[in-house]
DNA sequence: GATTGGATCGCCT
DNA sequence: GGCGATCCAATCG
């Protein structure tokens, strides 16, 4: 279930191999999609050219396409039948933090990965990634989720106008590179 | 077939 | 706090 799942990906690390080299960041904040029953969710009217990753097997990219300029990444979730997916809004950046530095055009740490589009920038995700597995490529996701589930916040889904009431956000508390409080 | 508005960010005031 | 960037699926008719 993409609810699980965006707890779980809370504390396991991003990695992504590019041709300008390697970064790692840690996961610490998501939200979660669940499909044609969330009215939030892309795929809730059915499938389309666009959101299409999400109909098939868990644990493949999401990528899509937001107010025509940038790249959201997302990670597909649930059964094959269920067309769900939990979207990675933050990262602490972890390696190949030089290499995030030159595509962001930023020097902070916490300004590298701490939005949506901004840690798609700062990792080299597009849409050309689009549909790819993780667990053969150049992305995946490795390590464990922290323990006890009381270092983790949920709240409202951030942006959102259906089912604005749903805490689907998730993230580490306390954690400085997250997108907002 | 045309219009509308969004799971955003950065720059401006 | 406001606005521009500018793509594409959803909605309307």
């Amino acid at each position: 279930p993409a609810e699980k799942v965006a707890r779980e990906l809370l504390g396991m690390f991003l990695l992504h191999d590019s041709d300008e080299g390697r970064t790692v960041g840690k996961i610490v904040e998501t939200e979660a999609y669940l499909g044609q029953n969330d009215p939030a969710c892309h795929s809730a009217g059915g499938p389309t050219k666009r959101n299409k990753s999400m109909f098939g097997p868990g644990g493949r990219v999401y990528v899509y396409r937001i107010y025509g300029i940038h790249w959201c990444f997302n990670i597909t979730a649930d059964e094959d039948v269920i067309p769900a997916a939990v979207l990675i809004r933050a990262l602490e950046p972890v390696a190949g933090i030089s290499l995030m530095q030159e595509r962001r055009k930023k020097d902070q740490l916490p300004e590298l990965c701490s939005g949506p589009a901004k840690l798609t920038v700062a990792v080299g995700i597009t849409g050309q990634h689009d549909g790819l597995s993780l667990f053969s490529g150049p992305i995946r996701v490795y390590g464990g989720p922290p323990k006890g589930d009381d270092e983790i916040v949920s709240t409202t889904r951030v942006g959102i106008s259906r089912a604005a009431d749903w805490k689907l956000r998730f993230y580490l508390k306390d954690n400085q590179y997250i997108s907002r409080k």
